[in-house]
DNA sequence: AATGAAAGGATTAAGCC
DNA sequence: GGCTTAATCCTTTCATT
């Protein structure tokens, strides 16, 4: 395989700014054909870098409700399943998980009270207690600026360079820092497999 | 003027699930012509309901860095100051600004040392104190649920119903609660523009 | 506000280097 | 991996309701 590279970053950087500007424009930019620009989009996409086209929305202009940022102070053990109920709240926006084991969101509120809210979605033996915060303005900088390339060998862990490898099971693709992760990939993938 | 609608909506969904699907599979989906949807989100743009096109990137898989979520406690008045020398730091992604006068931000940062980067971007005597908190997951939900529309009138702030006014003034797009709001709008507008 | 028709662009697939 | 060509598909403009 081949590493990513400042063609791809100029790419994305394109496409944040504007996810809808054409192939083709973009292929001027960065000196390459459209197929070829369209063919790197899709790899980006394969190797998950890019999760999606969307589109950044001015929610103060859209909703009601008051933008807050709580801070949950979750028993040991019980993180990530706090953190997935999380996710089903209406208006969250976006969702930390800190290394100490809170669970930090920014939400948007319809009704300023967020108690019922919160013992509502969540067990509330999981949650010690919690913090919440108004807030009166947040931004989101998109721009990949200062941005180094580190795609993670599946196997080991380590940082894939040019001279890695990858191969496709099963119809994803995997990416390694050398032939011998990937053989030992491939190697146990058959074995779990056989197993299953 | 026409408030926004259901299919507005809609849009703004399929948008955000992927903004690069093309028009004319968005006027199948609501119910409309490619064209009236082009127009639709011509004006949604206009409005500010969307700020841009994006990508939704994974982050941990394009830098090396440690994701931090760090609150900064700033000395009254300093606020909005402190807010956009944050915007500079190379690697801030989310900035929030709490009620309370703290500055929140979001950041992957390549080396591990947060204390020279602040101490060179922010005037020290701005920020009283501060903490940092290592992240070990981030998520971001673009998904408008639950939303409920409510543009304010540029005028008194009062929600504006499809009973509304806009007016273009120079190349920007005003909207008000009614047709005094406008008129009082335009006429201090004017005088500003005197003024100047 | 919304539409259909049509022109002008953009994307994709195929074959090749 | 990348290019060109060619066919297909999408977007936008314009006249119309």
């Amino acid at each position: 395989m081949r590493e990513l590279d400042e063609t791809d970053l100029e790419i994305l950087q394109l496409l944040v700014a504007d996810a809808r500007r054409p192939y083709n424009e973009i292929a001027d930019a960065v000196d390459l054909s459209p197929p070829t620009v369209s063919d790197r989009i899709d790899r980006l996409k394969e190797l998950g870098v890019v999760r999606r086209f969307t589109v950044d929305l001015d929610r103060s202009r859209l909703s009601e409700g008051v933008a807050v940022l709580v801070d949950l102070h979750v028993e040991p053990g019980r993180v990530s399943e706090v953190r997935s109920d999380v996710e089903d709240i209406d208006g969250v926006e976006h969702i930390f998980v800190t290394a100490d084991g809170n669970v930090v969101f920014h939400a948007r509120l319809r009704n300023g009270a967020i108690e019922p809210l919160l013992s509502g979605t969540l067990d509330t033996d999981a949650v010690r207690e919690y913090d919440v915060r108004l807030l009166t303005d947040s931004a989101w900088h998109p721009e990949p600026r200062g941005v180094e390339f580190a795609l993670e060998c599946d196997e080991c862990g380590n940082t894939v360079t040019s001279e890695g490898e990858s191969s496709r099971i099963d119809g994803e693709l995997y990416q390694f820092c050398c032939s011998s992760c990937q053989a030992r990939f491939e190697e146990q993938y058959e074995e779990l497999k056989q197993a299953a």
